[in-house]
DNA sequence: GCTGGCACTCCGACCGTGCGAGTGCCAGCA
DNA sequence: TGCTGGCACTCGCACGGTCGGAGTGCCAGC
């Protein structure tokens, strides 16, 4: 029906000039400014209609419309277009990720790079631990009854535990700690580190069968546990930047769930590689988070998510570009980690 | 003289008053709270000598008086008790750091419980990298011609780089390799490192100089760097919290100075373990720190600072109670990372 | 079903006023 | 000599009223 249409387009107008101008807008500047064919008087018809099915609303009686969180919903799943980066975006992402030295350094640089090119704040999960394969575990000995183990995993993560031991240690014992480790556990799946366990304490030889277990068990403990996934936050000045008005007056409750880390990555593990998925408003179920967007995707190769990384920013935010430079940030880091 | 006398005194109740209410505090109101033991009418006349001596100002007139930063600095200096912290702060601060599992772990929780005894965002250094010690140097074979380093240092730090070689490498060259770098580093000062690359290329047998020599230069190249000092930042929440007005409205560039991390580290570089450092507004000479202050202090063992940490707020804070929490935390840490 | 016209609403900017806090100065006093 | 109370003056800010403009809803006409 060209009435629905048209209501639709009257929609995606009000979120397009809402997001740019930051003021209600009313009938006559969306007249104005976009080419919809029908007068003012029209538009309003539309708009109260629009208004009565909850996708706009109005801040008090004779000022223009904006959008509700249930709008930008309708605008992200069917009224906006893909916008292609600009081929200077895209050389930018390159030039910011090339060089990289190691992990921390591609993803310090990717949330850096996020922030700069969304004007938000941008978040980056770590390769998450339970997905990721052993590809070596390091024995070092820091004291005599002390040992330091290093994880290094297949997507560059590298962890690093102080395991206590009952009685001293001799240098022979790690060497062979080290060997019967990294048969048992290399290449296999921390998520799957568990069930290696009881056939490694079976092949282990009897004066080692002590220190495996303990080893072990604090491996176990401290890496495969969820809580262990890491976040990299960047660019918050762009909260405090423009958006003062758009969290009702304070950034903090939002800066607070940001460093708290626990709720965003919550939300940041819920995603599937290639999949760009946005978050609106209350759909977060989270205070500090209303009037929030996020825009997040997974990172990795075709088959895999080795982790997540997005933007969180005002619902009033430019869901398109955003959308892109996520995908596009995200498809590049997943090429650089795939090659290191 | 019992003038100067009482004219500092007049100055330290103007600073604690000022803190304490962030209103510009007038004669009378200081008369009130404390017992100077004069009428309001001679403490403006201290005021009036205060201010021409710089010490303070008004932002008006017929306003009160506020703590210029020289004023701030007379007050560090020869007017501020230094202001132990309760048992319960203490308490917090061993709840907080005890079970801390790495290096990671303890400056993530560093942090945070410092943002949270002082209200202000916190800033703690890693254990700089050129005062280290190699503990041991792990080398992992990622592919046929790359390897990856993984430094191990005496303060728990552990680095990783990707050294990709010009021609495939066997097993048994992995393993020769790992041997001649640790009995070479092991024990070095990092900033030592490269007085032994010579003594190393020699030792070394024929067909491996190739492959030391590449592996040596980007261990001197990205290690021991001093740009490669990292920061951990917290309590961000805090700058928008109440501060708002400290800083002219907006705080924002002080946000970009601190993700940018270079300004704060070569200020928090500057310092030794054990003093308390004050930097006061405009003595940090840089646009984005002006109005701010930092309190810093170096954190290790009694006679080797490992690295820094302190805070950043207004000028306008609690001094005694700050320098006071953050020595503490310092001395904490010295001794959690002195165990591990 | 669209359009122009019209009356109505209400926010926000603007302005003038008055109040209160605070000052500087001065004369008097110990 | 230094402290004190008194006094006139200044100035920012909160308060309250006014006005204009933008936007709306409704209605009659095409």
């Amino acid at each position: 029906m060209a009435h629905d249409e048209r209501r639709l387009e009257v929609l995606r107008a009000i979120v397009q000039d809402y997001v740019s101008t930051n003021d209600p807008v009313g009938s006559k500047a969306l007249a104005d400014r976009h080419d919809l064919g029908v007068s003012p008087a029209t538009i309003r018809n539309d708009m109260a209609v629009l208004e009565e099915q909850g996708y706009i609303t109005q801040p008090h009686t004779s000022a223009g419309r904006v959008p509700t969180d249930k709008g930008y919903r309708l605008f992200v799943d069917r009224l906006s277009a893909v916008k292609p980066l600009s081929v200077a975006e895209r050389r930018a992402i390159e030039r910011f990720l090339d060089g990289a030295v190691d992990l921390h350094d591609v993803l310090g640089r990717t949330v850096r790079l996020l922030a700069q090119l969304t004007r938000q704040v941008a978040v980056v999960q770590y390769p998450t631990l339970s997905r990721s394969a052993v590809r070596h575990l390091e024995v070092v000995q820091v004291a005599a009854a002390r040992l330091m183990l290093v994880l290094i995993t297949d997507t560059g993560r590298v962890e690093q535990r102080v395991v206590d031991c009952p009685a001293d240690i001799d240098a022979g014992a790690v060497a062979e700690l080290r060997t019967l480790l990294n048969s048992a556990f290399s290449g296999v799946k921390l998520a799957d580190a568990g069930d290696k366990v009881p056939d490694l304490l079976e092949t282990a030889p009897q004066h080692l069968r002590g220190l495996v277990a303990t080893v072990s068990s604090t491996l176990l403990e401290t890496l495969v546990e969820p809580s262990e996934d890491r976040l990299v936050i960047g660019g918050t000045a762009n909260l405090a930047r423009g958006s003062a008005l758009d969290f009702q007056g304070t950034v903090s409750p939002l800066l607070e769930a940001l460093e708290e880390q626990v709720v965003v990555l919550r939300l940041i593990s819920e995603v599937d590689a290639g999949t760009v998925l946005v978050r609106i408003g209350e759909e977060n179920d989270h205070e500090a988070l209303t009037g929030a967007s996020l825009v997040t995707v997974g990172y990795g190769s075709r088959d895999r998510a080795l982790g997540g990384l997005g933007i969180v920013g005002p619902t009033r935010m430019d869901y398109p570009m955003n959308m892109a430079a996520v995908r596009a940030v995200a498809r590049y880091v997943g090429q650089i980690l795939a090659e290191s």
